[in-house]
DNA sequence: TGTCGTGGTTTCCAAAAAGGTACTGTGTTT
DNA sequence: AAACACAGTACCTTTTTGGAAACCACGACA
């Protein structure tokens, strides 16, 4: 009953109403590539290019976008080199890095889950 | 690198191929609703009227359908009392319940970044 | 002058997820 | 005979996501 001790009040964020943090949690690395994207920024600064290449399977729209979102949550930095061609880099924030014993817990059950947990 | 060590391998997971642990679990327990359901079946086993109550902003047909994708998934054990009116008790199974820590983390964190994170 | 590379944006369309409403089955109670 | 309780199912619509293809800006370079 985690309802007694911290939360009757309601949490907002995007303008949106959650009851419980793990829905808060969801709603920021939920989608199809964010927890991916925040993974792989963990390990190392990349640049759009490089996204590209790990995320070879979705689309620069797809990107950009999720990127961006991460971006107005507060989760990664977006810094851009005055250049020609473009460069753009980006990292994980300080809030951004907090997430990452979760991401790690996630791909190791994960993991797991597909090697044994699927035919159990 | 994740990759170097442990996956080069694709998973698979309902037909679907993921390749990274990260996106399993997702898949899993992404949905709109299944996070928050196993959370609360960890803490008690529950009635589908129970879930009901708790979760009154949805209908029954999306708690059913979460339910039974948990069900296959191996998360939930769904237990039908010969009964009538019916009575169904939804509990987690061993697998279930291994992902508790995640939820928890989950929680907090969300909690937490509702409180502080989302004007820092 | 024309093409390249990077990091995008825009428009349109398809697929997936979520939601609404009505209907079902069946012993028990009134 | 009618209504109730519980746990659904069926059918259909809406909303949200994801994706394909084309376009853009701009300096460098041939």
């Amino acid at each position: 009953m985690q309802q007694n001790q911290a939360a009757a009040e309601l949490m907002t964020l995007r303008d949106r109403e959650y009851k419980c943090g793990i829905d808060v949690t969801l709603a920021l690395v939920g989608g199809k590539w964010k927890a991916s994207i925040l993974w792989h920024l963990a390990q190392e600064t990349m640049r759009f290019s490089d996204l590209q290449r790990q995320f070879s399977d979705t689309t620069r729209k797809m990107l950009t976008q999720q990127l961006r979102e991460l971006e107005m949550d507060g989760l990664v930095h977006r810094k851009v080199y005055p250049q020609v061609p473009p460069k753009v880099e980006y990292s994980l924030t300080e809030q951004g890095r907090t997430i990452f014993p979760i991401l790690e817990m996630m791909c190791d059950w994960g993991r797991n889950y597909a090697q044994t947990g699927s035919q159990a």
